[in-house]
DNA sequence: TTTGAAAATGATTACGTATTCATGACAATA
DNA sequence: TATTGTCATGAATACGTAATCATTTTCAAA
């Protein structure tokens, strides 16, 4: 077999090494230039930076972490990266810890068991931080981490006796809102499409809007589970529907619930809003779709996902960083979905 | 300040160094249990596990790269997450390859500067392997990439000169399918709504489409530019149906395009497939949803991750592996979104 | 010209692991 | 018994960098 010059062939790695020996310095100034840049003659630095130009040479990220104790990685834990919330707060978590220099290492899984061996392996590559945006994860995950002095923040869930930080929007707040809203508006026969009962999020708004309906001594309120998804949306208005004909309304878990609520009441052949409301949560793009126009409320995603990186990055940075809980309001995003009935 | 004894301490990262002296073996020994876990006595190995567990020991994933030269990271780069085609994408990509050990590193943006600082860093992490499934990268970074013996695999696309393997559906034919079905049921005024059209998926398409109109002595065509989002199939079609009332079908480029074009339709106040049929591309779960119930091809998207991730792999243990193209087919979907004009 | 502080540089070491090599223990074979 | 061969073990080394420390160079002020 011969050699074939037009085809590029493999490289070796060159190291800082190669580099120095070619500038004709040491290696010790090599690391300089690329790692902090300081107290490096311009006649030197050229040379070197010409040498590394040459040899393709770039750092090894591993070596300098090893030594330097920082891997600039932070693990992500979601579930559920099809519901479009979770790949919206993935894409702007990506933005802004791209920004700050970080990289993202993403773990999703329907299966809670892959998941604890691939956080056992996260440890093991040192990242920095984590944030678990997972509700069956949270709690035993987060003690994990923090046993190896690892920065958790929560992310749209809390955990009950707040051991980590976490930043989420104020379920309980905001659906009181919606149920007071929906009172307002004349409705009567109310329905809960919920996500996972286990989940703080899932008590939190179930609390507040029956909190509202007891003050108001209105008893009509039937509760569905469901679990943040379309399809449990779905079977859980048809279920609703023809149980009980009077409902007027229904204040769905999350907007993806809502959307396949909207979708089963239409194919029962009943019209929304003129027959019955829709609210959801979230307001995630499509809720403003003109086939749907979801009247839902809006979590402050990007304020949300700030907050939890300045969290994330102070307590990285100075590890006696007081533990933070932050809970933002958001506000009712009034579409389509929701007719008065006075 | 006093130290509080029920807070948990942080502790240092004990070493395998630190597990040998407690279990009273040498620091090579530690590794074997750990690494290869070959030839270790069963005594010795509970000693070490016993001490390992008291420290709450675990490897450095950093250190261990530096020497077996296997990172066992993968980087993935794409454009539009909030596409749910590339959720479903990431998802499963995730799935097999968390299943055989590596871990993924995110990569998303809109913008292609951040991008491609952020494709030098990861050449600095050594990840072993890319996908990249963004089309307006794939030339320039898959070079940078190969110039470092860095696997890459392109998804979803493939560039010109096939300079690295590729798995991607055959969308020239899946197009010409899609011409004849919509040809059989009648139509006489055909409209189709692209991609961005330096991609390679939309080139194809377009070929493939426009060719068996050809054939057939079609004339009546016409080409509206979109970008793969929803916005951009609403306003497609509004300008569609305004400047053109005889157009009887859509085909689009993407599914969520066609979910737009379906919604602008409607708000018009035309009906589907009544009065206009409409057809999209990649079989996203919202397309079987009942407000749409879009006709649709299928892209076997998990035979093609599964695919990619062999290559991957095969590519990555054996260095002088061929480079390889995989074409898919796929198959339409038939929905309630066409109809017959017959 | 001398002095002295600041800047530049290189030798050395540490980071935490896997691997190589040499040695010793022990069982199996002739 | 002598001889192989296998298994278990530890000492030493390498991976590629950043940081520490000591030394040399530079250059302005006296």
């Amino acid at each position: 077999m011969t050699i074939d010059p037009t085809k590029t062939d493999l490289k070796k790695n060159y190291t800082s090494q190669d580099v120095a020996a070619i500038a004709g310095v040491s290696q010790s100034t090599v690391s300089r230039v690329f790692a902090g840049n300081t107290n490096v003659s311009e006649k030197k630095r050229k040379k070197i930076l010409a040498a590394a130009a040459k040899l393709d040479y770039k750092p090894n990220a591993h070596a300098r972490s090893l030594i330097t104790r920082k891997t600039m990685m932070i693990g992500i834990v979601m579930r559920n990266i099809r519901n479009p919330f979770y790949s919206a707060v993935l894409e702007i978590f990506h933005n802004r810890l791209s920004a700050r220099g970080y990289h993202l290492i993403f773990i999703n899984s329907e299966n809670e068991e892959i998941q604890e061996s691939e956080i056992t392996q996260l440890l093991e590559y040192n990242v920095e931080g984590v944030i678990i945006t997972d509700a069956l994860l949270s709690s035993s995950a987060s003690q994990k981490f923090k046993r190896y002095g690892i920065t958790v923040v929560l992310f749209n869930r809390y955990t009950e006796h707040l051991e980590s930080s976490a930043v989420f929007c104020d379920n309980y707040l905001a659906a009181k809102q919606i149920a007071a809203y929906l009172v307002e508006m004349g409705h009567k026969s109310f329905a809960f499409v919920s996500g996972p009962s286990d989940t703080s999020t899932t008590i939190d708004r179930l609390k507040g809007f029956k909190e509202v309906l007891d003050d108001r001594k209105i008893k009509d309120l039937t509760i569905e589970p469901g679990n943040y998804t379309f399809e449990s949306g779905y079977r859980a208005a048809q279920e609703l529907m023809t149980r009980n004909k009077n409902i007027d309304c229904i204040f769905c878990g999350n907007d993806i619930i809502a959307l396949g609520v909207m979708d089963a009441i239409r194919t029962i052949g009943l019209r929304i809003p003129e027959d019955v409301s829709v609210v959801g949560f979230d307001n995630i793009r499509m809720s403003e779709w003109p086939s749907y126009a979801l009247t839902t409320w809006e979590q402050p995603l990007e304020e949300m996902v700030d907050s939890a990186v300045e969290l994330m990055i102070k307590e990285i940075n100075e590890k006696d960083a007081p533990m933070q809980v932050v809970m933002m309001k958001g506000h009712l995003v009034v579409r389509n979905s929701v007719r008065s009935r006075k």
